[in-house]
DNA sequence: AAGTGGTCTAGACCACCAT
DNA sequence: TGGTGGTCTAGACCACTTC
């Protein structure tokens, strides 16, 4: 790739401007850098053999190529446990079901669980919107969220295959599944949605690729 | 927190200094910021509740608080699968077991696997230090590898425990395992280890952190 | 010896938040 | 209105690679 000085040359910017935007770059994995030699464009044959590998936030909120199924619009329930974990003040939860497709087949349930007030305006505002390509979080951080989403916390684990679930995902009951419960938190730091999701994992396996953070 | 200009006055630094030793810290979560009101450190609560949280290479490669156990020391086998992936020139690798414990019971068995040269080196050189809580990957970095690694490619999904394993990570055969491949990169994009995992789902979980990249 | 990226200082303007 | 972090310019020295 062209050196810092060329760059610098090329668009009249100083160095640290230069610096900064290779920095994102081999951030995101696209390049590397060698003190003394250069800087290296990724080798990309390595990239694009899965589903979707989920390094970055960006990534795990963006399932491009996939499609959403809403198979329980939001309703109120009692869950201590959901509640205590999304810290709000009584044991109200808003839980939905949706189901995620790849080429039209199914392979994993998700189960939502949001504060009242969030479950409340996805139902009226914005679940026609929800069915097709994009994520529930993507949807509420659009239209309901007062802050952006700046973190996930994610928990993966393996497990039986819950007889309830093992059909939707095309799962014998018994079999081994992939199980991921995430939180994701805004900007405040406050919890905002807990998803807890079943993988096939024929079907699906997570993939995750992590750079050390500077050159 | 402290204030870039306090840093400035308290340690005769330049600002540009201070402000990458805070995204360092952000990098690794510890803090947070938030234009126009400060810097604050990140809620440690949420932290230390997991045996080991790994959303950096670094947490990956650190895993402190376990023992490593080594079942069998590396032997050189034929393996073509392996070999590709390691981008060797034959099916010949290196290979060997190891074990990992947290307060002396076992929660995962590991293959690694190695190119011949690296697999020599690291039996004739660096086993014995090998012993303790170390990793396999760090002894290498430290006393075998030319350059240091910059990132992994990891896959996790869920299967049935193997019955020559089970024992080892105290499953029955036919339960769930979480499995996990990963191949670790240096910093010249070479593969240098691929490592496969099977973990006890009941003693461990893989816990995740993603953050937005820069505040 | 020339060129590369890594690190650092000094200084500037901006949008945003607090008061 | 003053302070915060975000962004940018200009310039310097260094270790290392390449020729």
């Amino acid at each position: 790739m062209p050196t810092e000085a060329e760059l610098r040359r090329e668009y009249g910017v100083s160095r640290h401007t230069i610096r900064q935007a290779f920095q994102d770059l081999v951030a995101e994995g696209l390049v590397y850098r060698v003190p003394g030699r250069g800087t290296f464009v990724t080798d990309l044959s390595r990239r694009g053999r899965y589903l979707r590998s989920i390094g970055t936030l960006e990534e795990l909120m963006a399932w491009t190529g996939t499609e959403i199924e809403v198979l329980h619009a939001p309703a109120t329930r009692m869950d201590a446990k959901a509640a205590g974990r999304l810290g709000l003040p009584s044991d109200e939860v808003s839980v939905l079901d949706v189901r995620r497709l790849y080429e039209g087949v199914p392979f994993v349930v998700t189960r939502i669980y949001l504060a009242i007030e969030v479950g409340d305006r996805l139902k009226d505002e914005a679940l026609p919107l929800l069915e097709g390509s994009e994520t529930v979080l993507g949807t509420l951080e659009r239209l309901v969220l007062p802050f952006p989403i700046a973190g996930v916390s994610q928990d993966i684990t393996a497990a039986f295959a819950p007889p309830e679930l093992s059909t939707l995902i095309d799962c014998q009951p018994g079999e081994p599944i992939l199980y991921v419960e995430r939180i994701y938190f805004d900007t405040a730091n406050n919890p905002v949605e807990l998803a807890i999701s079943h993988y096939n994992p024929r079907r699906y396996s997570y993939h995750l690729e992590l750079r050390r953070k500077l050159p």
